[in-house]
DNA sequence: TGACTTACATTGAACTTCTATGTATTCTAA
DNA sequence: TTAGAATACATAGAAGTTCAATGTAAGTCA
């Protein structure tokens, strides 16, 4: 899903820290099934957010022992997902305009 | 702006063939001027979209002498647009459950 | 006649996408 | 106890996208 992971991705973690798998069943089920994010596509960019300073991560172990990678967002990813919803919004804005209401574009 | 190009050139000649200059105003106006594309972004997606057989173009002199490239799309552009509709619901979709409606994104 | 606007084009660097493949650990059922 | 499944993270690199920079061309206007 091209220009939408990242902006997804901090949306999340927006609303409290989370781990990859955690985000891709996260993802799944928001979207009723019908994006199905891989590991190969989520971790590079959550990599590349935590380099770019956007998200920070801890390393957790879970109560049955498994260890989880943590990401939490941080004030400069705060601020690009502010930049990315302005930006969501104008093309939605401009979709709308020409296509309609979006609760028409679906079947 | 990734990924949203293809959709937002379709859609425009959905409405009725056009060429890239004013497309680009199109755009523009569409977006009460938050979106400003350029020649060099604008002319290689037409470019791929026709070589994808999305769209065909033909050269027409205008009224006043000038050449323009008119583009219209074809019926696979019109696929095209139908997925990327379909795509683009879905995301919206998510990202509307996350941020809640579109009329509060934006300032 | 030069500046501006309109109009199309191309290159290539930088960036994005994501499959394929990998390692690791815990759980479950046989 | 073992095999398979689920959970969990990671990386390489091929393929695709993005778009600034730069180019050419032609019509308009002062």
């Amino acid at each position: 899903m091209a220009a939408s992971t990242r902006p997804l991705i901090l949306s999340i973690l927006k609303r409290g820290e989370s781990y990859g798998y955690q985000i891709i069943q996260d993802v799944k089920q928001l979207s009723g099934g019908t994006l199905e994010w891989s590991d190969g596509m989520l971790y590079p960019v959550l990599h590349k957010l935590q380099k770019d300073g956007c998200i920070e991560s801890r390393w957790v172990k879970s109560e049955e022992g498994r260890k989880r990678k943590y990401y939490s967002i941080t004030n400069i990813g705060l601020q690009e997902l502010q930049t990315a919803k302005d930006q969501w919004s104008s093309i939605h804005s401009v979709l709308e305009t020409i296509w309609g209401p979006a609760q028409k574009w679906a079947i």
